[in-house]
DNA sequence: GTCTATATTTTGATAGAC
DNA sequence: GTCTATCAAAATATAGAC
């Protein structure tokens, strides 16, 4: 990497860069615990003024961090209803995105289901009204409607599936279960299932 | 102690009024959103100083309110456990407990379910190993053991079974479920036992 | 775009009068 | 035990040189 430029050269940081370390220690250490000094430091230089070079402030780095979560969550959802019809094959497909992105972009899970957003970011929407969960919703409302999830509430057929997944998640991203998300899924994905399916 | 009040407008606060505040505002705006003068002004007393005479620091008071809430959770389970004898009952009755919690006590559950403890007491333990959680986690143990619950990871069965109820109950603290506990405890039950029931 | 330096604000915390 | 007054520290944010 670039490590032989810090004596001889100024570091120069990309927006990008500072987006990464600042999700990194979000997920670690919380929004309220970490700052401007620590994504700094975190992203080799020395003064906050870099980054407001960036970002018009703290908050705008969660804000922007926040957002391309979302939109790449809700791009890979589009994607998923796109190329499957049934709620199953949907919800599976979505289980199976987020135990993946546990093992391998777990900074990003912890943003998620971790940290309570709303405390820092309260202008914007809530994970439950935002677009990718809106999307989940409706693959409830539509499962429901279609005779394949047992009839109910669809916000509650919502609560049940994923308060068993993303408990789950929880449990792994805290290191409370022990082992790799994947080794995990099968068994979540079948008692998530279970909870909804029209038997 | 003197019942007389004198006619200056001086108010006198206890510590457990003090509890009872920043319980609510932590619950509602978060540990890092709540000032001292916050929680002075909430109390009714116009200067931090006398927030002091009961707590040594801000850190202090969360402290106190988390340790009082796991003990009387943890008084609570002994009680549950020493009434009852098969998993399914005390776990019945342990859920019970919570979605009464949840709508007479909503602040309680919001600082236990909601608010990230750890991220503004790093040096308490955390939740999963607090005295009441370990031993809600010896009932899925015996319960397991007595075969009463399926056979599987203790800590799965917890998972699963709380990852139902404890987000059941946070939809309905969000308000994203809209009436009382009360009306959820029963499906939310079924769903969570069916989910660690030897069938 | 980063640096040094500094301004500004907030908040946690204390001293001493009453 | 509360009050007035104030301190100290930390963090956000900006100005101007290079």
């Amino acid at each position: 990497m670039d490590k032989e430029k810090e004596n001889t050269q100024k570091k120069v940081v990309t927006q990008d860069e500072i987006l990464q370390v600042a999700l990194k220690l979000f997920a670690k250490k919380g929004y309220f615990n970490t700052s401007l000094i620590d994504i700094t430091e975190a992203v080799g230089i020395k003064t906050p003024a870099g980054i407001y070079q960036h970002f018009k402030n703290k908050q705008a780095i969660a804000t922007a961090l926040y957002g391309n979560i979302l939109d790449s969550l809700s791009i890979s959802i589009d994607d998923i209803r796109r190329r499957n019809r049934k709620a199953s094959e949907q919800l599976r497909e979505i289980v199976d995105l987020l135990f993946k992105l546990t093992d391998e972009a777990p900074d990003v899970m912890q943003f998620l289901l971790l940290v309570k957003i709303d405390e820092f970011l309260p202008d914007e929407k809530r994970l439950l009204d935002s677009a990718p969960f809106l999307k989940i919703k409706k693959i409830f409302q539509n499962g429901i409607r279609d005779g394949e999830l047992r009839s109910l509430d669809p916000l509650l057929a919502y609560t049940y599936f994923f308060g068993v997944i993303s408990y789950t998640l929880k449990m792994i991203l805290t290191g409370d279960l022990a082992k790799e998300a994947d080794s995990y899924q099968a068994q979540a994905w079948l008692v998530a299932w279970n909870a909804v399916v029209k038997k």
